[in-house]
DNA sequence: GTCGAGACTTGCGGATTTCGCAGTCTTGGT
DNA sequence: ACCAAGACTGCGAAATCCGCAAGTCTCGAC
């Protein structure tokens, strides 16, 4: 059995190396299981299996190793604007001196969901989430303008949540 | 029995009206049962239904419906540099004429994951995903400038992804 | 006041899934 | 050549999921 499904087993090399910045090598096995995943998060393993090739337990090993290298998480998303909070925002930050350390500040921090180092006229963005107009303007103006390094910020207040997406497959 | 979990649960009316933007209401136990699943999506409903106080058979109902009304969904998230995509960015767009329109347009691209109309500086922020430069460059430049109404826009090539969380809670 | 709808509980059995573990196979190092 | 580690399979046992039925409770409509 096992006719059909990933042609390439036995061509791809075995390997469990990691690449130059520490994040795990990924096979062609894993990125299918990925995509199941992205598809369906409570989708049984076995049901993996029989679409990539593979036996109900190897998926489960894959599945928790996956996790624990935190490559991919399996969790609800829904959009905050629903569940209770009244404010998000994107905020852009322009930095002097060292980079890295602003944005380890704004990931301490409760209220930022999301933190990436950009090429462009920012140097960091950063959204966050908060629960009315007072807890926003205190985590812009008090908090993130008060770190250490940030010569600016500028921000954009969500007006509304259009396209929402983790189903982009793998390649 | 029951004898913790959820203090309010006869203080709050049992309703299901659709508040004013068409998202349905949520309840404080359906918020309980998104937080159970924002820390882990594969969480059984026997485990869920001891934390927010119901029953195994009335979670699985109300996580079918919460997943039914699109409220909330459950998947695998990953870092997409990590999983093969070598290139991905933050758009700023201005727009003249019907913001809506563009959003939807952008909504429709494969390579978008994420619209927000924002009050600010730009009308609209799009997450965009890519396989490499040649493809950024296509969707930027031959895609999303080409579309009616398009003012302008601004690109913020992402360097490197800092944080990235789905358990904010609910409030 | 009565009725009906909706939401929840309890209980149940069967199908399905999860989980742990022993055993096999391959690979890379020595 | 041998060994150790990692990956996969197969297989019971335990846990979970799922649909269903019957009964309770509350709220709103009539």
């Amino acid at each position: 059995m096992h006719s059909e499904a990933v042609a390439s087993r036995s061509a791809e090399p075995r390997d469990s190396r990691e690449s130059r910045n520490g994040t795990p090598h990924l096979d062609s096995v894993s990125l299918a299981i990925i995509e199941q995943l992205q598809e369906d998060g409570r989708r049984p393993y076995a049901a993996i299996g029989k679409a990539v090739g593979l036996s109900e337990a190897a998926v489960r090993q894959r599945v928790q190793k996956l996790l624990d290298q935190g490559v991919m998480q399996i969790v609800a998303v829904t959009d905050p604007l629903t569940v209770g909070f009244r404010r998000q925002a994107m905020v852009g930050v322009n930095v002097e001196g060292d980079v890295e350390n602003v944005a380890d500040a704004l990931t301490a921090m409760p209220e930022v969901e999301y933190v990436v180092m950009t090429a462009g006229s920012y140097d960091l963005l950063a959204e966050i989430v908060c629960e009315d107009d007072d807890h926003l303007l205190d985590v812009i103006n008090k908090r993130i303008r008060a770190l250490p390094g940030v010569r600016s910020t500028e921000s954009f207040v969500y007006l509304k949540l259009k396209k929402q997406t983790y189903m982009w497959g793998t390649r």
